[in-house]
DNA sequence: AATATAAGTAATTACTAAATTACATTCTCG
DNA sequence: CGAGAATGTAATTTAGTAATTACTTATATT
């Protein structure tokens, strides 16, 4: 059995330990002594697979774009429907939290950095491909009449967004990031009845209103 | 002109200090060096005024905690219409943030504490009091026939918060709090659509349907 | 005005954490 | 197989921070 690692195998369980880690404590906290715990080696021998601590952080962010934007992006082509689709990636990504509940806590760690830093870079890079997914759904719906005439899709994606970070906190404040899976159906409601057209016979009589 | 201050006075300055600091960098990079400084005494004297770093926090909170919560009575209790109550509200802690920009970090890194510290609880009692508010709007709005019948009342306040939040994010990622203003309108607007009952015409149409 | 107390200083302590260094071991490939 | 590169260790360095201590000075009170 094999003693040693190949850097890009260790850079592989620094990165699963900073994100499990990272569910237990705040990220600012994770030192590197206990990184190098969790893996089985000694604090020194992280700095021979990552140049600096940041670097990790840099890894983890990429993993979690990596892995988080390809389920949601799988979630939304399961379905046909844009709104079921967006459906579908409300619950992925309140899934993913919940089974990652790390990820929520790196993301707001590094926003707190008000300088651009190479992390806070990534965490925008994220967001902005988030975003673009949710842009393409919503256009979607608009062009196959599904949503109110004039939706502002931009506050649409800030709400959506916000829906889930409204989750997220609720889970961080009472701890117990199962209660997410609980309140999700009923606030994708309310977001769903924020955008949907209505249905057809009570569109008629909106219009004769307006 | 006086050279030593009393110690509520100091308090209160550091109290200051510790927010406008966090507006600039995150909060756990607040020393109580800088704050010394910033308030013009050395690193030593800041115990003279608190017990240690955490009771800073703690009196930060609590000055969050009636300041943000008097603003919010305030814009609440200006509107007879709850309706427009919930909007007035958004909009005050939406210039809460944009004026107060290191309060919104402060509350994310004490959530990040997966125990339940004392300022953890702090924040736990804030957002209590604000949810609190928001029910007592929102059940005003449901009993004068204002929502839409059936409405989840807790998933509302979740949206409700979660769409500031959702601001929130927007703005630390880009950096501009300002931006927050341009975007709140729309926000609130589907939030409101989210919850309002539709128009008295639209009503029979939509029984009808049901 | 004298004095006790509160507020301040400067220097030190105790601790923690990232990064470096010198040396050792394992792995890989010609 | 054997040499060189990669990975690992143990100990040290460097740097920063909260809190304490011994001492000083301003302020308020009688």
């Amino acid at each position: 059995m094999r003693i040693k690692q190949a850097t890009h195998t260790r850079q592989a369980e620094l990165v699963a330990a900073a994100l499990a880690l990272a569910a237990e404590r705040s990220p600012a906290e994770v030192t590197t002594a206990a990184l190098a715990q969790a893996v089985g080696i000694t604090q020194g021998a992280v700095f021979r697979h990552f140049e600096n601590k940041e670097a990790i952080w840099l890894a983890v962010i990429d993993f979690v774009h990596q892995d988080l934007l390809a389920r949601l992006q799988a979630a939304a082509t399961a379905h046909a429907q844009p709104m079921a689709a967006l459906r579908a990636v409300f619950m992925a990504h309140v899934d993913f939290v919940v089974e990652q509940p790390g990820v929520p806590r790196v993301i707001f760690q590094e926003l707190q950095q008000p300088q651009d830093t190479p992390l806070k870079e990534g965490v925008r890079r994220l967001m902005q491909a988030y975003r673009t997914l949710l842009n393409g759904l919503l256009q979607q719906a608009q062009a196959s009449k599904q949503l109110t005439p004039g939706t502002d899709l931009a506050a649409a994606a800030v709400l959506f967004i916000g829906s889930v970070q409204g989750l997220v906190m609720q889970s961080l404040l009472i701890g117990k990031v199962g209660a997410m899976r609980a309140l999700a159906p009923g606030v994708f409601a309310l977001f769903h009845q924020a955008i949907a057209a209505p249905p057809a016979r009570a569109r008629r009589t909106q219009e004769s209103h307006a």
